[in-house]
DNA sequence: CAATATTTTTAGACAAGTCTAAAAATATAT
DNA sequence: ATATATTTTTAGACTTGTCTAAAAATATTG
């Protein structure tokens, strides 16, 4: 069986929403994310049910079911394992593969992305630190990863992950030399705001809550 | 300006019909090479004759303008390329790649095949020897090939491209050992069929006209 | 709890691409 | 040159995914 691009898209969006906020996905909260209106998501909701890929009960919204996550879970899977190639292969910057990669995750071939998988010595994270699932759909955990906001005064950790992938906030993080694998340092904390002075190998740079809530870092 | 892949598909068509036959290609044609009805042919023709991709005139075929050749063109340098990436990075063999690049073909992203090309430095042909259009649209010929057919007794040469890319006549090939870069030697004709007996480096093998026909040769 | 606001669904329409069946044009054969 | 065969186009319909506008259900609030 084979789904089209955009009942992909549905499920993976589904899969996101449904791991987000921890209940069944609302028909508005869909088609905010897909940048659709909330008719057009009832329509494609009624297909997907019928395909037994979701649940869905009018006026509750939807859940994957198993086999709708399987898909969603191997969309990912796709997604990620592209942008480690577009990064580690193609030499773009992290701000720049998350596009192209929502058009190659959809190639239909059971063997291309383990192909590349293998090509790429079967990475466990993205360029984002965002985790990639196996063939199978486990997907690998980091036992340590808090965010920076949890990190107290002279404690030190190493940048694991980023929770906002937007382009603007990666390349402010590319500017501030706050990228992944990069050693910080917890200099100071001003409690009015909760804004942080930290310090890197080359420089101190001064962060937002904002910005130290949205890195995933593990303690060190 | 951005087509769709059906569009994308009916270009490259039209221009590999062109270039076949010499000529404006027909509605049964261009049907019978896309798998579809001649009705879907000539509505689709007309959308591509109004955006001035093709030319067309009611029961006398089309042909495609400048603009449609050069995006023509474009798609056969992604498909070539993305089969190069496939055969010399992930380890497919020569008949695996075709419909894959298919789907890759249509990737939209200007950069991606550029560096795609840099990446694998710029090969000028692809697994089944056709040329890699570079970006500006030029066209790498070979200056001495010729067909297996029109090679006299005990003339050699190497094999550097197939005329049929059928998955069947690869295989075929694979097994009789003809595949690119090897050296062949002819050692008879055999008049009443034109068929002849080749000897490669391992063996010897025996080949219809129609193998002989659709093999590329360099001279040596 | 009733009035109001918000969310969701329905109804009907549209664009892209395809199909079948029938009509029109062109090509071939006597 | 006329009849026949083939090719091409038109007409009308279907599918997928989308939209707007209006109706129905649910949630919020005084
Ligand atoms: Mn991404
Ligand atoms: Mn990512
Ligand atoms: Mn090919
Ligand atoms: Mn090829």
């Amino acid at each position: 069986m084979s789904y089209t691009k955009t009942e992909e898209n549905y499920l993976k969006a589904i899969y996101g929403l449904e791991s987000k906020f921890g209940k069944s996905v609302s028909t508005n909260k869909l088609a905010n994310k897909l940048e659709t209106k909330a008719s057009s998501v009832t329509d494609m909701v009624k297909k997907l049910a019928k395909k037994e890929l979701i649940t869905y009960k009018k006026y509750q919204g939807v859940s994957l079911t198993k086999c709708g996550k399987e898909i969603a879970i191997n969309i990912i899977r796709n997604h990620r394992i592209w942008e480690v190639f577009l990064v580690e292969k193609l030499g773009y910057k992290w701000d720049e593969v998350h596009e192209i990669a929502e058009q190659l995750e959809h190639i239909k071939s059971e063997e291309l992305v383990d192909r590349l998988d293998d090509f790429l010595e079967h990475p466990s994270f993205d360029p984002h630190g965002d985790p990639i699932p196996d063939k199978k759909g486990n997907i690998p955990t980091r036992k340590e990863a808090i965010q920076l906001n949890e990190l107290a005064i002279g404690e030190e950790g190493i940048i694991v992950g980023v929770k906002n992938t937007n382009n603007e906030f990666l390349q402010y993080l590319e500017e501030m030399n706050l990228t992944l694998g990069k050693k910080i340092k917890v200099e100071k904390v001003f409690d009015f705001d909760k804004s942080k002075i930290i310090k890197t190998e080359k420089k101190k740079v001064t962060i937002s809550k904002e910005v130290s809530s949205n890195l995933i870092i593990e303690k060190s």
